[in-house]
DNA sequence: ATCCTCCCCTAC
DNA sequence: TAAGGTAGGGGAGGAT
């Protein structure tokens, strides 16, 4: 048990969180309703009125043996809270719903502990709920000691870890709370702490620090998006996007000319919206945009803007905002809270369960219309009418759940708006409440925990209780029958348990939950969907084959729309059509597994026990929606945000990861730029491509580098790209006791094997580590960099001796003359070193590797001169081994390597095929038996023929390849005069009309001049050193007249620009309506201050207040609310601050 | 047979 | 406007 202190590492961040968590506890932030973690749990703690005064009174008889103890509960115990509450209070002890001032309790009562209270609760007595009970059994206090949750232990260690990343994620944290995350900002943990220096934050060596996580690839982008403020042209509507049949242009983009948007209106809008945007005039224009420059010409409408993945704070916003995320991050932890109880719990059950026959009583229990429920609560007006939850009213807004009333109308969760409002234009729309949904979950879960059955949470709104030992206890003792009737007995237990469960669920959450009975899984969830709304019903044995028989096969657990599609091709559309289908028949369509399985659910037969829940197998982050770049550099920032966020997962798992898989959703060649919903990803074709790293490792830099060459790999127009993911899976678990961080020093040793490099140890002797290995073991990846973004794989490094993979690479980035131009792939010549090992070969990363392997026989056509930047032409995907590569070369590949490469050959660079593998023809071999019914898919039809046919289009869309080369530049050496800089949709939405017109012309005549295949090369990239150079060349080319001002970007100040701006911009959102607390102004105003006399950065005090500016007029909430008014003002304020520090260092008047 | 990898599908 | 994530079961097909 103590081992979960130890284990975590990721604990620095947590401690430093909560440390600031609980300065923020401080009264001068008590109005603000930016007010942080704290305020949180205040408003929490408001609703929780403690009556232990009034508990104490009436039952003053009870032996006061817990004097003197205060004490708080956490999490789900057992006894439920309400109990240990009342039993400490009748018993004398003092009671904290929460945690207002740590120093006050003087027990923290748990059954266990998350990495994250351990950390939190670190300096507390953290007893077991058992010491509580056997205290008052025993009429004496007993000692706390038996009965800690945590063994003792420094966890010191756990503190080294990424000293300085730790503080500058950005990224939503996965443990925490949606408002937890949103309110955990910089600001909290940075900003606030900069001016003020917080007391009390953790000292070990662990300091707040500028954000080395996060690179400033897209420098250019966010620099000017900081510094130029919008130009909010009026959105001067023709308000008739309808009948349009004006070309709404950018739809309907050339790779498929003869293409119309899936939906026109949607596209009009789209359009029409966008201030100032491209008439219709300039459809032609539009329409040989590239997709950056569509993204560009988007991305020009803040709104816009400060939605999708070009605010530097998007993925804390998305993943804040996210019901899906938020259901995920749900289940797992309550997964495993449930698991820890059950251990804690005793292994007790275990043996019990089995002990009675195969008959089993297990209950389903479910809210109803779960987040539209809660919601409702606030809005009891409403509860008659048919409403949802969902975050808008347009069309593409999606309802996450609504209640009976808006089901009649056929109206379901799930649904996007657009449908709903048509069943229903009468929807009534209810917001999001998350923390509201937590409370009424928590209270759920304790009181299910209260019965004392095996418990499987299956969601935040959902359990599996297996109440077999309690039902049949229950009926021996009450009926004395042993016979038939015992049966009866039984469940009739059943009932009455269940009644209890919804009676005390609607007192605790005023929420109904309805529970299904039945004698196993399946049957307790045929039994919920008919106790549904607000009831209950049992399964009973008897019936079991009617019920079933009646419902479609799509009820069962597992169905869905395409095995539903297929068992319909098969004619069987009912379960107890199932039935009647030959075992063989099944299996044959759907898999042995699939097919037997479906056979014992049409027959009622589940053997599946609650509660049996594997270790998890894979951790992930992704994200598809909002995701529009408009520069390569955007694209890999983003991919090394997401290795972040997967880093922060990982370390809370406790385990780090070997295979690296990377998903990428690219928009469909033939769909239009504008998906149908909002910023959503559209029809895409997707591509994973995974890496597998010879130690396992969870370090974002490590990861992030892998992904981005992967990323590379594809070398997609970034435009195009809709989402992007990291997953890892082959875990394995951290080990304690040392060796974490110096896991690395033996990846050497691993059969094949990648990264986990170096604690940035530049000085780390390279060969010292290799030289016993044997070079089939090898290494890829491994570089010794400073920063995986601003030194991609292709970055020079220094040269070194033997044919060490480190070595060989070295080299090779030593005599690329491309080698500072990361993308520019095909076009770069380079030098094969002699004799290479093949396995030093396979040890390169993936990019690398295949031009290499392109270089095994010269084949002018596709690699070659910078000046004939060809990319492979569509390669010939019949032949078994591509002719580019070298076969002796090629044959000495580890097998999995051979395959990479053959993969990565049978797809040309510019168009990979989508990831949907082609396999071969089953009508080859099969004979005469249809052996595969096409896998009918939520859009069309897909199965083998689907995919061939996605395949074609792929291969098609090769040829159209050469209208999307990214913008940028093609020379051969890091020049930063031949720009080919990103557009800049600030600077272009500034511009007049014509001009930008020119602008985007003249952008579009140097790409196609340059023809120069994806490649995207921005000052961002460059390496550290030249950063600052950079800067200064690497101003946006396009630089007219609101040109904007120098960016310093890295690690200028205390707080790097773009944290601040991210603490800006949460601060921002979160007290847009409510205004910003004057305290929390000021500290702004004195942090400018400081930034101005200070730092001396001017550039970086007016680029705040600018962005600033941006935040708040771009807020475009209705009506002015009082919130704005305030903002307006501090905003005000601001600028005069800064001008008046500008003065007083005898500079004159800023132009903000 | 049995394993592994790369998907698809499903659920909330 | 809008926040389309994420984990596990399991099938197909290839390697062993
Ligand atoms: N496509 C979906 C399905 C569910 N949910 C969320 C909202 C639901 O309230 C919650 C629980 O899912 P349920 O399937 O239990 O649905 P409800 O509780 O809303 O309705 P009911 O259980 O009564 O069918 O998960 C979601 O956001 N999107
Ligand atoms: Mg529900
Ligand atoms: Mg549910």
């Amino acid at each position: 048990m103590g081992s979960l202190l130890d284990k975590n590492s990721s604990q620095v961040r947590k401690r430093i969180e909560n440390h600031t968590f609980s300065d923020e506890q401080g009264d001068e932030y008590e109005e603000s309703e930016f007010g942080g973690f704290g305020d949180y749990f205040r408003r929490k703690k408001i609703k929780l009125q403690n009556l232990d005064a009034e508990l104490r009174a009436t039952s003053s008889d009870a032996p006061q043996i817990f004097k003197g103890v205060v004490a708080h509960v956490s999490g789900y115990t057992q006894p439920a809270l309400h109990v240990l509450h009342k039993e400490l209070v009748k018993h004398g002890a003092g009671f904290l719903q929460y945690l207002d001032s740590k120093t006050m309790a003087t027990h923290i009562i748990a059954s266990f502990l998350t990495p994250k209270k351990a950390v939190e609760f670190a300096r507390y007595r953290i007893v077991k709920p058992a010491w509580v009970t056997e205290s008052i059994q025993a009429g004496k206090l007993l000692p706390w000691t038996d009965y800690r949750v945590l063994d003792e232990g420094p966890r010191q260690k756990t503190l080294k870890f990424d000293g300085g990343n730790v503080v500058s994620q950005s990224n939503s944290q996965p443990r925490l709370g949606y408002r937890e995350q949103t309110q955990n900002s910089h600001y909290n943990t940075e900003f606030r702490n900069s001016p003020r220096s917080v007391a009390g934050l953790d000292t070990k060596g662990v300091a707040p620090s500028p954000k080395p996580g996060t690179p400033q690839l897209a420098g250019n982008l966010l620099a000017s998006l900081g510094d130029t403020p919008p130009v909010h042209a009026d959105v001067s509507m023709m308000d008739e996007p309808l009948g349009d049949n004006s070309d709404p242009a950018p739809a309907s983009n050339d790779a498929a000319p003869s293409h119309r948007p899936a939906n026109p209106e949607a596209s009009a809008k789209a359009l029409g919206k966008i201030p100032t945007g491209p008439g219709r005039k300039d459809a032609e224009l539009v329409k040989e945009m590239t997709p950056e420059e569509y993204n560009a010409w988007l991305l020009m409408d803040p709104h816009i803007r400060k939605a999708s993945s070009a605010n530097p704070n998007f993925l804390q916003q998305f993943y804040s905002e996210s019901r899906l995320h938020h259901l995920s991050t749900w289940k797992a932890e309550l997964k495993s809270k449930m698991q820890r109880l059950a251990l804690e719990r005793g292994p007790a059950p275990r043996a019990v369960r089995r002990a009675h026959g195969s008959r089993r009583y297990i209950m389903h229990v479910d809210f109803d219309s779960f987040f539209c429920a809660v919601s409702l609560k606030k809005h009891p007006d409403l509860v008659d009418k048919p409403v949802a939850v969902a975050h808008g009213s347009g069309a593409g807004s999606e309802i996450a759940s609504c209640n009976y009333v808006a089901r009649k109308f056929g109206i379901k969760n799930g649904m996007w708006m657009k449908k709903g409002l048509e069943q229903c234009p009468e929807l009534k729309i209810l917001p999001y409440d998350f923390p509201a949904y937590e409370d009424a979950s928590q209270k759920f879960y304790e009181a299910i925990l209260d019965i004392g059955g095996v418990v499987q949470s299956v969601s935040i709104d959902e359990v599996l209780v297996d109440v077999t030992t309690i039902v049949l206890q229950e009926a021996k003792s009450a009926g004395n029958g042993v016979d038939e009737g015992s049966t009866l007995h039984e469940q009739e237990h059943a009932n009455n348990l269940a009644s209890r469960i919804r009676a005390r669920v609607k007192e605790q959450t005023g929420c109904a939950v309805s529970v299904g009975i039945g004698g196993n899984i399946l049957l307790a969830k045929v039994a919920l969907r008919k106790a549904k709304p607000d009831g209950q019903h049992q399964v009973k044995p008897e019936e079991v084959l009617d019920v079933l028989g009646g419902l479609e096969v799509t009820s069962l657990p597992g169905v869905a729309y395409s095995i539903g599609a297929k068992l319909e091709e098969m004619g069987i559309k009912y379960v107890s059509g199932l039935r009647a289908t030959s075992k063989e028949r099944l299996t044959t369509a759907l898999g042995p597994k699939t097919g037997e399985k479906l056979l014992d659910y049409a027959k009622g037969v589940d053997r599946t026990e609650v509660g049996d829940v594997s270790p998890r197998k894979s951790v992930s982050a992704e994200v598809s929606w909002g995701i529009r770049f408009i520069s390569q550099a955007e694209a890999e920032e983003f991919v090394q945000n997401l290795c972040g966020e997967l880093e922060r997962r990982l370390l809370n798992e406790q385990v780090k990861g070997k295979h690296l898989t990377v998903k990428i959703m690219r928009r469909s060649l033939d769909a239009p730029f504008d998906a149908v919903k909002h910023l959503g990803h559209g029809k895409c074709d997707t591509f994973n491509k995974s890496a597998v790293f010879g130690i396992a490792t969870h370090s974002a830099e490590t990861i992030g580098r892998e992904a981005i060459s992967i990323l590379r790999s594809f070398r997609f127009s970034p435009g195009d790209l809709r989402g992007l993911g990291v997953q890892m899976t082959r875990l394995d678990p951290i080990k304690r006791g040392g060796a974490v961080d110096g896991s690395q020093k033996r990846l050497q040793f691993q059969p094949f094997g990648g990264p986990s490099p170096p604690r940035r140890s530049h000085a780390d002797p390279i060969e010292e580590v290799f030289s016993p290995v044997k070079p089939t073991n090898s290494t890829p990846g491994r570089r010794a960099e400073r920063d995986p973004i601003d030194e991609g794989p292709m970055t020079p490094k220094k040269p070194k001796d033997s044919t060490h993979p480190a070595v060989v690479r070295a080299r090779y980035y030593e005599s690329d003359p491309m080698a500072k131009t990361p993308l520019n792939i095909s076009g770069t010549q380079f030098i094969l070193p002699p004799n290479p090992d093949p396995a030093v070969v396979a040890a390169l990363p993936l990019d690398i590797r295949s031009r290499l392997m392109g270089q095994g026989v010269p084949r002018p056509s596709r690699q070659s001169s910078p000046s004939i930047p060809s990319r492979p032409q569509a390669a010939t995907v019949e032949e078994p081994l591509p002719s580019q590569i070298d076969p002796e070369v090629f044959n000495a590949l580890p097998e999995d390597m051979k395959a990479e490469i053959l993969e990565s050959y049978r797809r040309p660079g510019t168009s990979p095929a989508p990831a949907n593998r082609l396999r071969s023809p089953h009508g080859d071999r099969v004979g005469p038996q249809v052996k595969k019914p096409a896998t009918p898919t939520k859009k069309g039809i897909r199965g083998m023929w689907g995919k061939a046919r996605e395949r074609q289009r792929d291969a098609e869309a090769g040829l159209h390849q050469t209208n999307f080369l990214g913008v940028g530049n093609p020379e051969p050496q890091d020049n930063q005069e031949s720009e080919g800089e990103d557009l800049d949709p600030e600077i272009l939405a500034a511009l007049p009309e014509d001009l930008r017109r020119e602008v985007l012309e003249d952008h579009r005549r140097q790409r196609l001049a340059r023809r120069s295949g994806l490649n995207v090369s921005g000052p961002s990239r460059r390496p550290q050193a030249e950063l600052d150079e950079a800067v200064i060349g690497g101003q946006p080319k396009l630089t007219f007249p609101p040109a904007p001002p120098k960016m310093s970007f890295g690690n200028a100040g205390l707080t790097s620009l773009q944290e601040v701006k991210e603490m800006l911009d949460t601060w921002h959102s979160k007290t847009r309506t409510s205004g910003p607390h004057d305290d929390d102004v000021q500290m702004l105003e004195k942090y400018l201050r400081s930034v101005v006399l200070e730092e001396r950065n001017m550039e970086k005090a007016v680029s705040l207040v600018k962005w600033l500016d941006w935040l708040v007029t771009a807020d475009g909430t209705r009506g002015e609310g009082k919130g704005k008014q305030i903002w307006v003002k501090a905003l005000a304020r601001s600028r005069h601050t800064v001008n008046a520090a500008a003065r007083e260092r005898g500079l004159g008047e800023l132009d903000i």
